[in-house]
DNA sequence: CGAGATACCTTGACAGGTGATGTATCTCGT
DNA sequence: ACGAGATACATCACCTGTCAAGGTATCTCG
C-alpha cells in the first residue's frame, strides 16, 4: 500500500458505505474491490474492515445476512439501511469539506 | 468546529510546516490562523498543537526559541528546517494522492 | 495431497487527538 | 485598584481507530 491507513482515518465507515450504495457485497469482495479501485494504492486491513461492519451495524447503518447456503466458504452479507444512506450522504458532504479546509490551509500561499 | 478533527487527523503535522514554510510563527498565532483560515469551521486543539510540535522537533523538521524578552507574555517560536522543508513537500505529495483516492473510493459510481 | 486462494473473526498493542487542568502575564473598563 | 478576559505555554489521562498477528474452515487446481 503506498499511502497509510492513518490518512484515511475516520473516512473508513464512508467507504464502506459507498461500496454498499453501488450494492450488496460481503467482506472479502469489498476488501478487494477497494484494492482496485485505488490502483493497489489502498487496501483496508481485515482487522479494521471487521471493526467497521461491527460499528455501522451497531449503528443501524448496515444490516447481515448469510449468503446461499450452497457451495464455497460463507460469505456474510451485507445492505445498507435507509440510515445508512443519510450516513452516507452526510459522510461525503464532510469529505467535501474536509478537502476543502485541507486545500485552504496546506496551499494557502498569502501571507493572512 | 464544525468539522471533527478525527477527519483531520494525520495530516496536522503538515498543516503546521505549511504554517512554517511561510514564516516563524508561534502556538497561539499558528492556532488562531489556523482557524482563520479555515473559515472558523476547523479548530487545531491545544493539546494536539503542542504534541505535534513536540513531534515535529524531535524529528528535527523545526526547531524553537524564545521570542524577544520584551513585554507581554513569553513565547516559544518555531522555524523550519530543511529536513522539515523536504517533509512539508512529500506530506503535500500524500495529501494529493489521498485525495485522489478518497475521490475514487467515495465517488466511483461505475459498478465494478 | 498440498499449496494457495477464498472467507470469516478476535485480541492486544499502539499512536494520535483531546478534555481538563494548571501556570503566568497583559489589557481594558469601571 | 480590581476583576474579567485575552494572550501564551504546557502536561496528563483517556478514548478511539488502526493493524499485526493469530486462528478457523472451505474450495480449487496441479
Amino acid at each position: 500500500m503506498s499511502i497509510a491507513g492513518d490518512l484515511i482515518r475516520g473516512h473508513t465507515d464512508a467507504i464502506i458505505l459507498a461500496r454498499l450504495m453501488k450494492e450488496d457485497s460481503y467482506g472479502y469482495e469489498i476488501n478487494k474491490t477497494i484494492l482496485t479501485l485505488s490502483g493497489g494504492r489502498f487496501e483496508l486491513k481485515e482487522a479494521t474492515l471487521y471493526t467497521s461492519f461491527k460499528r455501522l451495524e451497531e449503528l443501524g447503518h448496515i444490516q447481515s445476512y448469510w449468503g446461499e447456503g450452497g457451495t464455497g466458504a460463507r460469505r456474510r452479507y451485507y445492505t445498507i439501511t435507509p440510515s445508512g444512506r443519510e450516513a452516507y450522504y452526510h459522510l461525503l458532504a464532510e469529505w467535501g469539506e474536509t478537502k476543502e479546509i485541507m486545500n485552504q490551509l496546506l496551499e494557502a500561499n498569502e501571507t493572512l
